[in-house]
RNA sequence: GGCGAUGUAGCUCAGAUGGUUAGAGCAUACGGCUCAUAUCCGUAGUGUCCGGGGUUCAAUUCCCUGCAUCGCCA
């Protein structure tokens, strides 16, 4: 059955973080897997970007929603890549195709008589626009805003979940893999033993309108649920395309545990209501703390993703993420951990197990893949265990055990380096009557290297790639069943020595010494990876532009960014209005805005200066405007 | 308040339908090797397997209870 992947779509009220890191990883990762079974994939993510909170942040920005939104989606969109992350489609819920599909589906179950309309009363805060429930309070009051909520009524339209209840219990029973870990599962069927009660899916264009209109009544638009969660099928072409009848069997959606709920008893209601399969699994991560405490943004102990890479690298990344939490519970993130997986399982026992076995094999064995001759008791060992390996490996990742996975790996990896110990292949190579043991030896440590590669490539793509190339292996997409035996390395198969794929990170030290040379690379005027991810560099379309009036230098222009924006720039001098339109520049998006001869500038527009010339810079050929720079 | 999960070496975790000396990695100490990214290999450890009670020839593993932490629900 082929494999739908899916990671939730990331509200847009937030920069990545190493939540959102975590379960795209996942996905991607789990993703590649499936395909090297020889499964017919699709992985999506994307953003979720309609809402109170969009529409108020953007407001307090002096921004439309829509340019809010932009700006963060295309951080999350910008961010995957650098981690090795390739999703088929990137979903937005502001998507034309999107908005039409959650039309769709509402005008159906509308029609069916399962969303229905009816008073609502609650309390209401004035201040936080929304209703509060009663444990918010604090002393009967709205512990944000120190007021006592009304109780108002409110009419909004219902989803008639209840209805699929009983369904959803016995289909949550019949099928013990639906939600995964099991304690999940359990918690499901424990809120499933209390009645469940109807949704509320809308909101009054009175008090909201950024979100999608309800088809049948113009007054509200959709709330949260109904819009986000469709993106699972409209990113499949619900309900015409032929992927959709392909794909939609074996979706397995992969979350946060902070969003069970939806996924777990909204969401299949919802596909039930639709005349719909429930999706294949849901797979339930939990939290990642940040050195045992919680992750929030007052605390300022967010772990950015950008220093997560810029520190290891794309691939130790994802190794470590995946290697450091145990599926489904709560997990500790530290840069001292980190580091030490860095340096302990990659560099010393990954990286350093590569280098010396090809190294042997380039001063042993003429860089060439030697023969074989019978195999001895410590070889059979090595093998053994290494085909093993493949399948222990390929169970645990069936099972979403991604560290456990990884485990068995590295079980080899110590018998490996612990093979080459007792084998000293150095020794055999003193003597030319051993040269047969020598080749046995070297040709048995290849096969096993090979078979630990192919197990990396889910989750390190980049490096097992580079292994795998050493290797001299030249099938570009292995996959488990043509390329996973024991048997894949033909004698005189020529190798490479990679340069150290893992170089060992220092260990953080605090000496004196240390500090200075820090302080002596910020004299250099070096900037690290951080203070230049805080610029946002895009590219600008320049629709219009006009001379400012008595000024020689300056042109005020107007550019897309993809937003509309005016910029003033110095280069009357050196370019008439007329040539820049529909020019393409890179621009600083977000420099502080200034006043130039009574026009405020929204950033800047980057030219070379060439002596007495100004060029202006651009992308070499045009490219959709707002594009970042990076 | 109700329900549930977890509690094993300094740290992160594994484990057994109850049965001889309870495991791995990291960290620590000492020793060995030199192919290798100052890497690798070997040796050495320490644990009332959360406390208490019960069932049993035998419990860390099953039952009850208490404590601690966490989660979900209200």
């Amino acid at each position: 059955m082929p494999t739908y992947i899916t990671t939730p779509i990331f509200y847009v009220n937030a920069q990545p973080h190493l939540g959102h890191t975590y379960t795209t990883v996942i996905a991607d990762a789990a993703h590649r897997y499936a395909r090297m079974c020889g499964k017919e994939t699709r992985f999506q993510t994307g953003t979720d970007e309609h809402g109170d909170k969009i529409a108020q942040a953007a407001e307090a920005e002096g921004i439309s929603p829509r340019e809010y939104a932009d700006r963060i989606s295309a951080v999350f969109h910008d961010t995957w890549p650098l981690l090795t992350i390739k999703p088929d489609r990137f979903i937005r819920t502001t998507d034309t195709d999107h908005i039409a599909t959650v039309q769709m589906v509402l005008q159906q179950v509308y029609d069916n008589d399962d969303i229905y309309f009816s008073e609502y009363e609650g309390l209401y805060c004035v201040g936080c626009e929304r209703f509060l429930t009663e444990k918010e309070l604090v002393d009967g009051k709205c512990a944000d805003h120190r007021k006592t909520p009304e109780k108002i009524a409110e009419q909004n339209y219902f989803f008639r979940m209840g209805k699929y209840q009983d369904w959803l219990v016995e289909h949550i029973k019949g099928n013990p893999d639906f939600i995964t870990p099991q304690r999940y599962r359990n918690e499901i069927l424990a809120m499933l033993s209390e009645p469940l009660e109807d949704l509320c899916i809308s909101r009054p264009t009175s008090r909201l309108t950024w979100g999608i209109p309800l088809p049948f009544d113009e007054n509200f638009v959709t709330y949260v649920w109904f819009d986000a969660l469709i993106n699972y099928l409209t990113g499949l072409g619900y309900p015409d395309s032929p992927d959709f009848k392909k794909f939609w069997p074996g979706a397995e959606h992969v979350i946060g545990k902070d969003i069970l709920k939806p996924h777990a008893i909204f969401w299949p209601t919802m596909l039930r209501a639709m005349g719909l399969a429930p999706y294949k699994s849901l797979h339930v991560h939990g939290h990642w703390n940040v050195d045992d405490t919680k992750m929030s943004k007052s605390l300022g102990n967010v772990v950015r993703p950008g220093d997560m890479i810029e520190k290891y690298g794309a691939d130790a990344s994802r190794y470590f993420l995946l290697r450091d939490m145990a599926f489904g519970v709560d997990s500790s993130f530290s840069y001292e951990a980190a580091n030490g997986r860095y340096n302990s399982d990659l560099a010393n026992d990954l990286g350093n197990l590569f280098s010396r076995s090809l190294t042997m094999a380039k001063n042993f064995c003429a860089g060439m893949v030697p023969p074989s001759g019978d195999l001895e008791t410590g070889d059979l060992e090595l093998k053994e265990a290494a085909v093993n390996m493949v399948a222990a490996y390929k169970k645990q990742m069936q099972a979403w055990n991604f560290h456990r996975g990884l485990a068995e790996v590295w079980l080899v990896i110590g018998m490996a380096n612990r093979y080459i110990v007792t084998n000293a292949p150095w020794e055999l190579a003193k003597k030319p009557e051993q040269r047969p043991r020598l080749d046995t030896v070297i040709n048995t440590l290849l096969k096993s290297l090979r078979l630990i590669t192919i197990c990396l490539f889910p989750v390190m793509p980049a490096k097992a790639r580079d292994m795998w190339q050493a290797l001299g292996q030249t099938v570009t997409s292995p996959e488990f069943t043509t390329h996973g035996q024991w048997d894949g390395l033909a004698p005189g198969t020529g190798l490479a020595v990679p340069t150290a794929m893992f170089p060992r990170l220092d260990k953080p030290t605090h000496t004196p010494a240390k500090k200075n040379k820090k302080e002596k690379t910020a004299d250099d005027g070096l900037l690290d990876f951080n203070e230049f991810a805080r610029l946002d560099l895009r590219i600008a379309e320049i629709k219009a532009a006009e001379r400012i009036k008595k000024s020689d230098r300056l042109l005020r222009l107007t550019v897309l960014a993809p937003e509309e924006r005016t910029v003033v720039a110095g280069i009357a001098g050196h370019y008439s209005p007329e040539e820049l339109i529909g020019r393409q520049v890179i621009m600083v998006v977000n420099l502080k805005p200034a006043r130039l001869m009574g026009v405020e500038s929204r950033g800047m527009v980057l030219a070379v200066k060439d002596g007495e010339d100004l060029v202006l810079t651009g992308p070499a050929t045009d490219v959709t405007p707002g594009s970042r720079v990076s």
